[in-house]
DNA sequence: ATTTTGACTGAATAGACAATCAAAGATCAC
DNA sequence: GTGATCTTTGATTGTCTATTCAGTCAAAAT
């Protein structure tokens, strides 16, 4: 009676969450395949094996769902990214490496995801929720790359190695080549798009990344 | 009589195809402004200052006309990246700078337009059309740097020199510039955006592009 | 001057969609 | 077991939207 709140039924807990995240994987699954203009209640109620009315439940609306979809994308991709780095080695240099591969590791760049994450760029504009949270991931980026690329050189009076210019360089590359993996899948894959970042990396940086990849074709 | 085809009537001729890029700019506007899932053919017509009967004479459908649209941005591109080619210097260090500036000028590089062509990409995946049309201005733009490039070094065994690697990176990284400049306006300019990918060819070419942007901050 | 052609309008139509809700079902506390 | 609470269902509602089309008007042709 002092309790307001009980802890919650573990079981109906679990099952709660359990419906948000295969509705939320229903909605990515209809976006990459339909697009976001069609995917429709009905469409991710389906294909979550379930009757729309659920979805209206367990979500406000329909943007409430899509905005906790990008937030879900969101922070896969920064779980990704922590852990990464955490498995990292020591030095700038591997951080470097480490967090630049990330973002071409399968499990976040394959097209469905990819295709996900343009569809929200691509509406970022015209609703702020949307900008905001893309904006966020990209500023993130950002920042841990200039600070590492910092410590990598302290030549910041040479434009070709002054971190800030680096860093956008580089946050840019890896989003430029997801969108070459988008839209071009034919003449582009995740391996020349490693060779290419590194081969940035190796020209910017040629002390910490020694060539090594000239027979990795 | 004998001529089944009268030379059509130049005042209605024109008419008609400045009604038709009146309707493409007012749906440039929309798909900015509202993006592509609240852009109606209400809205394109009462931008337009036409009835809303009027878009389905000139076009198709809607999707005629989001097809249509598409295609005058990138006929548009096209165009401009084919004029600055013809004005930049013979030597191919001075052409490959002048594509890659073109990317980042005013007239094409900015949000509302960038807004629109992302709003495209996010939906290519799942409408062919589009995916057409963007995949090519991506191929074009890397077919016409891996030229280049290879002009620039015969020092293919290098990768950080190798063509197709440095053709991929630019290409990426002019893309993911305009998604800065689209999500991070705030963090993020055209002069930022000019710095980051002239760093990049001092870095890689740097007997073609010397030094020269240190204080042009 | 009269006819023909083409551009445009706006009301009507039919379909799709998100959201609501009452009822049924499932799970839990006691 | 029993009642309370949470979850799910699917029919319904009201709104929105692309498309059609019959009719209007102006410009061109005759």
């Amino acid at each position: 009676m002092s309790e307001p709140r009980r802890p919650p039924a573990t079981r109906r807990a679990a099952d709660k969450a359990a419906r948000r995240t295969q509705l939320i994987r229903s909605t990515i699954d209809s976006i990459a395949k339909r697009g976001f203009a069609d995917t429709t209640l009905a469409n991710v109620a389906e294909g979550a094996g379930l009757s729309h009315g659920t979805v209206n439940f367990h979500f406000r609306s329909k943007e409430g769902l899509l905005v906790e979809t990008l937030r879900f994308l969101s922070e896969e991709y920064k779980t990704r990214w922590a852990r990464s780095l955490a498995r990292a080695g020591p030095s700038a240099a591997q951080k470097l490496e480490a967090l630049i591969l990330v973002d071409l590791d399968p499990a976040v760049c394959n097209r469905k995801k990819i295709a996900v994450w343009f569809a929200f760029y691509g509406e970022a504009k015209s609703r702020p929720t949307y900008l905001e949270l893309c904006g966020q991931r990209d500023q993130e980026h950002f920042r841990a790359l200039r600070e590492l690329c910092a410590e990598l050189t302290d030549d910041d009076s040479h434009p070709a190695r002054h971190a800030e210019l680096v860093a956008s360089a580089l946050t840019a590359m890896t989003d430029g080549l997801w969108l070459a993996l988008l839209i071009n899948p034919a003449g582009f894959d995740r391996d020349l798009a490693r060779r290419s970042v590194l081969a940035y990396l190796e020209s910017t940086f040629p002390e910490h990344f020694p060539i090594k990849n000239c027979d990795a074709a």
